[in-house]
DNA sequence: TTGAAAGCGCTAACAT
DNA sequence: ATGTTAGCGCTTTCAA
């Protein structure tokens, strides 16, 4: 292909009616006229249904690969009336590991079973959220995806007007939309607070990120400080950076969290990541762990576990939310009672740095 | 809202025609009747536009937020026949941190511009790819953005018939099919080449993952044995893991690949999560790097430059890509002409481990 | 500034 | 097993 060609092949508006063009774009008719059938008869055969002969389903198969067609689904959804086959899917973060594994689990089940995403990101905010939803649902999905459970009143109206299915996950919904799929962030900060405790560690430190914005990190914060003050002698001291939770941000967070109070003896960190960025300080200060002071995370990173130091941290099931949030989707699009409710298990990995 | 309600909304087909129905999912016509204008009217308001009067927008505006109206983009984008607002974009891997920035990067431009991301992930398969293709391909979508410059001859056709503009990125495209932005692969194995010789490292090794199925991570082993041939005392050693390229493939790849040559002096690995690991096995072996064993990786983790030892690597310019891929993506769309090829810089990272 | 008519490509419903 | 009719909600085109 030359390179004129190219480029005329990219900028050339898709409106141009050219004989070609014409001929690029096949529809049913005009199969059904290389068939000598009807169109109901193309589209029936299409759509892998039954009610014609194997002899005419031969033939049209035949014409619509020779003729290159390509169905158009704006037409199918929009005449069906139904559901089309997206799944919308938002995430808070699209650089997060984490969330990329569950959009892997996501993405294998749904196109196994004929559905294609459209992805959204709103950066942890609810309004973000919001809008996204607005222009998603313009598209008349056939069911959606959210992550954690606080929504803008605007948001859940709409999810209420729609009808739309949506799943909730990677988090104990407590007031649901419709399904969930997650675990529960608070355990997760709550195991971690007693294994700190039950290794002797009473003055605990506690970086987060984002300014407090990730909802489903707060609580395992909330969790961790409530299993502490359990014990009448432990004190928790906070941290919460305007950062993303990335290494770098762990690295200094440390850092400034130990100028104001030296005498800590763990640091419960917002994440691996973090966590590991934590590490690195204390190595680089000579600063013994976990002897001097311990180190905690959350996410279970594969790098955790194979650092030279296998990370306290916990282990949270990305892939397995991925995977039963599509089929549970998938399971009420078809009109079955999948569970309504699904925690799945978060492991407290013990590791060797608390 | 009770539990009885919401089960009853996740699983409600959406065909039921109740009166409420009616009245959740307002149309043109519904709006219009409110206002006592035409269907016509209301969709130039809404659309933005011009031709009507501000007292007519105005109140067709309030009657569309009280009504809450969400315009259907299936019937819109259908009528006009033009490409809709949705651009379809395919990566090898979902869980890759590299493809999570390029994500982020596009989502964020092409969010911005009002256009929707249909994702796909074709796990390194042109065969995958060519499957995606079709599907996504019945969207008629605005344009896509694939990664690499492999396609099956049956994707090529999809894309040549469909008129629909591509930008490949990534890679440093030879064939492109459209716009494309990305770096050279092979300049980036060629640049680990060159430097390890020059750091007196002649005995070198790679290990590869994915079975040699990531045309990419070929291409950076294809630039560094012909850098490392410029030596005529040089040697390279390969090992291809049928793995994914994670920390643990690195970990025991490293031990597969020493045990047959046990003289390398440095080892070049498919990514940073590989390096990584080879890293930890070198650390739990007491090794010495770079002194008795050299480590390079690839693709600037942002954990590799903050580890003990800064890692030798190469940072990608995964968030320009991404942005610069949607930009010209859209500038194409809106008829403007970008430039065809974008190559950006890859830059190696000296780092502390060669 | 506004409206009326036609039709995008497909599918549901009802024929035969 | 196959065809006919009607219409999904919107936009384009043309008219007023």
């Amino acid at each position: 292909m030359s390179t004129e060609k190219v480029i005329d092949n990219i900028l050339a508006p898709a409106t141009v009616e050219t004989p070609q063009n014409k001929r690029a774009k096949p529809n049913l008719e005009v199969i059904a006229k290389a068939t000598g059938v009807s169109k109901m008869t193309v589209s029936r055969v299409l759509r892998g249904g039954a009610g014609f002969s194997d002899e005419t389903g031969r033939r049209v198969m035949e014409a619509a690969e020779s003729l290159g067609y390509v169905p158009n689904q704006l037409a199918a959804a929009f005449a069906a009336d139904q559901a089309s086959t997206i799944v919308g899917v938002c995430v808070p973060e699209l650089t997060s590991p984490l969330f990329g594994i569950v959009l892997d689990g996501l993405h294998r089940t749904l196109s196994r079973l004929g559905y294609q995403m459209i992805i959204g990101c709103n950066n942890h905010s609810d309004d973000d959220e919001e809008s996204w939803l607005r222009k998603v649902l313009s598209w008349r999905p056939a069911g959606l995806v959210l992550c954690g459970q606080t929504h803008t009143p605007g948001a859940v109206e709409l999810l209420r007007n729609s009808q739309t299915p949506v799943v909730e996950i990677l988090d104990d919904i407590t007031a649901p939309l419709g399904l969930t799929v997650g675990f529960s962030h608070a355990a997760c900060g709550a195991d971690m607070g007693r294994f700190v405790l039950g290794r002797g560690k009473r003055r605990a430190g506690y970086i987060g990120a984002l300014g407090g914005a990730d909802a489903q990190a707060v609580a395992r914060f909330d969790g961790f400080r409530a299993a502490l003050s359990q014990d009448p002698g432990a004190t928790v001291e906070v941290e919460m950076l305007q950062d993303v939770p990335c290494f770098y941000a762990g690295f200094y967070g440390i850092e400034i969290l130990l100028t104001r109070h030296p005498d800590l003896d763990v640091v419960y960190f917002h994440n691996d990541e973090m966590a590991i960025g934590g590490l690195a300080w204390c190595s680089a200060r000579g600063l013994r762990v976990p002897e001097d002071l311990g180190i905690a995370g959350w996410g279970a990173m594969e790098a955790a576990s194979i650092l030279p130091r296998q990370l306290t941290t916990t282990q949270v099931p990305a892939a397995a939310v991925g995977k039963q949030a599509a089929e549970a989707l998938v399971a009420a699009l078809r009109g079955e009672r999948p569970p309504l409710r699904v925690q799945l298990p978060a492991r407290l990995i013990p590791g060797e740095t608390v």
